[in-house]
DNA sequence: GTTTACATGTAATCCGTTACATGATTGA
DNA sequence: TCAATCATGTAACGGATTACATGTAAAC
């Protein structure tokens, strides 16, 4: 029960997942060798000492199923802890280093967030993305600029990626906000 | 001198880094936080270490910079085992795994690849790259389709994100087999 | 003459990977 | 009955993060 542990990516996704709804941990497993979570390790290496160690944090409770003939599986909750733990993740403004570690950590954020987070959190969240993003990109465009002649074709074209990737992620974000269609901030006219 | 051993994906970056041109460990930790590579961390507990296994291993050899009043920088330069690793590594066919895990991995390989790879694998690294990603991309749309009841509005969201990304990406290949415009395979007509 | 940038390292800790280990239940 | 799937763990190892430590040269 120790406080303030830091947590990792994995741990947050955990958190996330029992979040929804409460689960084991091998259910935990499948779901990252199932679905578009698969950036995630599904072994149980990874997992079983995770939990463990968000449950010896106070952030979920595991109990095991009781029932007859049945296999064990152990079910996780989540406590209070963690879900203030969850809640102030959600509420982090995005940063610079953030975009630049890419989106995939930011995205899982995001799929979490609209559980129990406040259309407040959300929108803070999709404007200081698109805040970050407005900033970045013309940023990585400039040293594709600067640094043209020196680049290999290869090289080139990587850079290009990232360029059209967080295009794509600027579109997104825009596209996002438009579909929440918040009331505009600063009085009813 | 060990051989065969395990190259981290920062160990390639290196690598990648210093087949480019001989370098310090100083100018290494600035190229990741002054370009597009600031995913990797630029911090000496990092880098430092990574580039002694890596001399450790063969695979560079850093030469303390002769001369008389300067700071001591010792410039790494890659060994014919280097070369070799980085050739096994860009020669590697894109896996789903690899799709999944996120393209920043493959763009990085992309990048350095075109130094010094042959037309031949850089062909079948694009190839297999868009074969993965005309399987994946439609296996994450079917997944969107068939959960979209069950997710939330902000989960359905940043789904789409990710299905942008991959069509962008599916984009961007295309595009780069363009740029290279090779002669077909299979005679001259 | 003091701050800033250059330059390289080490030590503690944490945590993910890989591989091993165990046992129950279901289906062929 | 034998393989596959369900289900949970442990142990060794490697490597990244964080913080600390040291010293030189340039700039102000």
């Amino acid at each position: 029960m120790k406080n303030a542990k830091r947590i990792s990516l994995l741990g947050y996704a955990l958190l996330g997942l029992i979040q929804q709804q409460p689960v084991s941990g091998y259910s935990l497993r499948k779901i990252f060798t199932a679905t578009p979570m698969g950036s995630f390790s599904d072994s149980p290496g990874a997992i079983y000492p995770a939990l463990a160690r968000l449950e010896a944090d106070g952030l979920i409770q595991g109990v095991v199923e009781e029932g007859a003939g049945l296999r064990r599986r152990k079910i996780y909750r989540l406590k209070p802890a963690g879900l203030a733990a969850l809640k102030r993740w959600y509420a982090r403004p995005v940063t610079r280093e953030d975009v630049v570690r890419g989106m995939g950590e930011l995205m899982l954020r995001f799929a979490f967030l609209g559980e129990t987070a406040d259309q407040d959190t959300i929108r803070r969240f999709l404007t200081s993305l698109r805040g970050q993003l407005k900033a970045y990109l013309p940023e990585v465009e400039a040293f594709a600029g600067m640094h043209e002649d020196k680049m290999s074709v290869s090289g080139k074209l990587a850079l290009d990626h990232g360029v059209r990737g967080y295009r794509a992620s600027l579109e997104w974000v825009e596209a996002a906000i438009a579909a929440y269609d918040w009331p505009k901030k600063g009085g009813i006219s």
